[in-house]
DNA sequence: TTCATCGACTTGCAATATGCAAGTCATATG
DNA sequence: CATATGACTTGCATATTGCAAGTCGATGAA
């Protein structure tokens, strides 16, 4: 029995969590993003365009402007002449971690061909897991 | 030192595990799909219509025709007069769950609104972190 | 036995998003 | 002054979404 409601606008489906996880990181990019910033240490526009995925730097642009409205990461100018920006992810950001590490977990199990993790990432991946009580 | 690669096709951006899973899940779609077929018990493909993100039939087709390419969603017939189909998961797609469960865990934590799992979720929940050994 | 219905899709089309290349702008460096 | 760098923006072609409607075989009601 489908009700007949036209598809309601992003950020409102519905109140399922999952749902709402996506609309803020449901695709291709976001999550690398934050992989690079979490993993890699990247901080700045040009290092996160370099990432071996090669986004395009609009869809970078865009991606960190949405992560910023979305309070995941916070730029900072830690510089002014030149002008010069950091990107940095919130607690909020940082909290993401335990999805990538669940999705680092499943491809390394069902896609043949990824590579693991450095073991310098161990560590990170196993802490963080639990946040504030 | 971005070297000057032309963008990769998807499937193939890197061997970066996040990217390859995020080349299967990396939607705002596919993960509701699996949500619906793990957590709802749902099995056919107007059940999954039925969902209160309302997700466009066409969108539907094609992502039970991708998950099924990625091994995650078989169809079976399990009626021929008259015909009538249903999805399951795979192995390799119920071990999508703990992906689900921290984006749950993420979205409760840090979206205002979102709906905790009833009880009877939880179980499954906890159980099938870790799979075969 | 015609009619309306259901399940499972497909098709057409407009709106939106993606990807690429090139351009901008404020410094900085030789 | 000429060139370079970092951090973006803009234009435009292509691809993906979303919506509405249509298809097709079967079935149940009238």
């Amino acid at each position: 029995m489908p009700v007949p409601t036209a598809a309601l606008p992003l950020g409102e489906r519905s109140k399922c969590p999952v749902a709402n996880a996506l609309d803020v990181v449901g695709d291709r990019w976001t999550l690398l993003v934050v992989r690079d910033l979490l993993f890699f240490g990247k901080v700045r526009y040009n290092e996160l365009l370099g990432s071996s995925e090669r986004i395009p730097t609009n869809i970078l642009a865009d991606r960190l402007r949405r992560l910023q409205e979305s309070g995941i990461v916070e730029k900072k100018s830690y510089q002014t002449r030149p002008p010069r920006y950091e990107y940095r992810l919130t607690q909020r950001g940082a909290d993401l971690l335990p999805i990538l590490r669940e999705m680092i977990v499943w491809a390394n199990r069902h896609i043949a061909g990824t590579g693991k993790p450095p073991a310098a990432f161990l560590d990170r991946l196993s802490a963080g897991s639990k946040a504030s009580p």
